[in-house]
DNA sequence: TTGTAGGCGTTATCAT
DNA sequence: ATGATAACGCCTACAA
């Protein structure tokens, strides 16, 4: 294996010039740095992440945290689309990435997975899928030993920050849409996992719509499971005109009930994944980018290693009609 | 952070008998053991993985390499379950784990490929999607730098073992299942992609089958697209009695199109992911268990850490029919 | 501007 | 059985 030290030989110089080169330090002069550019090239050097990271807290090995949810399958799409976002991200970057999941840190306290983390070299972490309930993830950030971005979770202190659609405006414009192209005013909304961080803010917006449109709301929590949306719909269903749901998959268990029943109602989910395709029916929902909001989540990191304190980032989102023609093109 | 130094004076010895402790050699009087045990524990030490990486080259740093299938929505679910089901395991025999995507080295050269590696401490590599055409994955594992584990790609050598299920049979079971629960003996028989190495296997199985059975076989590849199933099954479809397809996704597509071409043929898939679910039918599919397959990628790379040389090793499947109400319990 | 040298946390090879 | 000590490849004061 090439080495640094390969690298100053042939072009002449000391191993810590290179390392300046390298690390674009200002004071070398055009013509060392030439040198040991062209050195590099000849022997096809690439650095050494995992010496750079044991002598150097400072370099960017980043730690995916997804919160796989088992139980709602189907769900692995978006995972999927965030691992690939932040892995293709993290490559301009030059950053480690290692992908973690929630369940492996089952039964295991903060000071446990921070000295996991520590024993990894992990100076920066992204989040995906927090629920208010995870205490140790939160008291992780609240710690804030490692640069955190959270996705769809607001939490922001001077190292943390949040990558986000504007959940609220969303949930507003695509409940409204749909009961828009519709008739009646009553209106079951099967919300998501209660102590999720968007659910809040999406009951909110549903109450507003409700106060703009003088409609009648029934809430019911869902916990973003397929099944659950189907028991509540078979439960509240027929008392509505209208089902809005949390997510695409929760969507589809309604629709999968209403079907049962025999009874029509519009549905309209959220997310916009590509499972939406495959129920047969076209549907109001709103589309997010996931890998752009993923790779946000990894410059936003890049940022806060350079220094910069938390912040909030919002992403755009899109209404969308999703049918089987779309996801086959 | 606590280091093996700390470990050292607190247990009262030398950090090289703190390190033969922690990797289990054998010249440790079961005294100091037990001292430097509770040394550990008193201090709750974690070994700096990326500090033993870099010392030596033996420890198991280990990289997925996913062929991420872009244009085949939906394929998601089966590449999340790998992952997901070889760092379970990876955390039991503390093998770290970076996971990259084929696409990550477009354009690259297998030297370039292995530099990286190398610049990443990564000894094993599991290799998941495999086909004919990656030449570049297909010189790294000749080249036997690194102890490799190809899923479903039969590629062993002295460093390269081969996790696979039995496709020749499984293929050969589900569609005679279909066949005599229907009737008729003129089969389409959707192939997966060109140079895909089980699609040859399970190519060889419909044949055998239609000898075995007196069919008449016709065979077209769908590159395990939906898309290119759908169109195959508005082409061919109607001239024979039942569709056979190398995927789920495939069987999915040409189910549809079935279905708007107003026909009926009973159809077949393979690979039993919840995705088969949400068709609104029930179908005969091979069911894999990808979290074991790649469970068991990960003890094999561990056996050829451990010096064992390359095998094949076969993992059981099952013949299934997947419904709805299987999905959302 | 360049080079020297100490250190990051381990492992491994020697002596002892 | 135990303990110095030199790597591993890189970063970074500090010195020249």
């Amino acid at each position: 294996m090439v080495s640094i030290k390969d690298v100053a030989k042939q072009a002449g110089v000391a191993i810590s010039t290179v390392s300046k080169v390298l690390n674009n330090y200002p004071n070398v002069s055009s013509q060392t740095r030439e040198r040991v550019q062209k050195a590099v090239e000849e022997l096809n050097f690439v650095p050494n992440s995992v010496a750079a990271a044991l002598s150097s807290k400072k370099v960017g090995r980043i730690a995916l945290l997804v919160n796989l949810n088992v139980s709602a399958q189907a769900i692995d799409e978006i995972d999927m689309r965030y691992i690939s976002g932040a892995l293709q991200k993290a490559m301009e970057y030059k950053f480690d990435v290692i992908t973690l999941f929630f369940f492996m840190f089952k039964d295991k306290t903060v000071d446990e997975l921070i000295r996991y983390l520590q024993s990894q070299s992990i100076t920066g972490i992204i989040i995906y899928g927090l629920s208010k309930e995870d205490l140790v993830i939160h008291q992780l950030i609240e710690k804030q030993i490692f640069k955190c971005v959270a996705i769809d979770a607001p939490l922001m202190n001077d190292s943390t920050s949040c990558i986000t659609i504007d959940h609220k405006t969303a949930q507003y414009e695509v409940a409204k849409k749909t009961i828009e192209e519709n008739t009646g005013n009553k209106v079951l909304y099967i919300a998501g996992k209660k102590n999720g961080y968007v659910t809040d803010d999406r009951i909110e917006a549903m109450k507003k719509l409700a106060g703009d449109m003088d409609l009648i709301l029934d809430i019911h929590y869902g916990e973003f499971s397929e099944k659950d949306s189907r028991n509540l719909t078979f439960k509240y269903g027929k008392k509505s005109n209208i089902v809005v749901c949390a997510s695409d998959l929760m969507a589809i268990g309604a629709m999968k009930a209403l079907q049962e029943m025999d009874i029509f109602r519009p549905v309209c989910g959220f997310d916009g994944t590509t499972l939406m395709g495959y129920v047969g029916q076209q549907m109001n929902t709103v589309r997010q980018d996931f890998e752009a909001l993923s790779a946000k989540a990894v410059e936003e990191l890049a940022n806060l290693f350079d220094g910069q304190k938390g912040q909030l980032v919002m992403m755009p989102h899109e209404l969308v009609q999703i049918n089987y023609t779309d996801i086959i093109v």
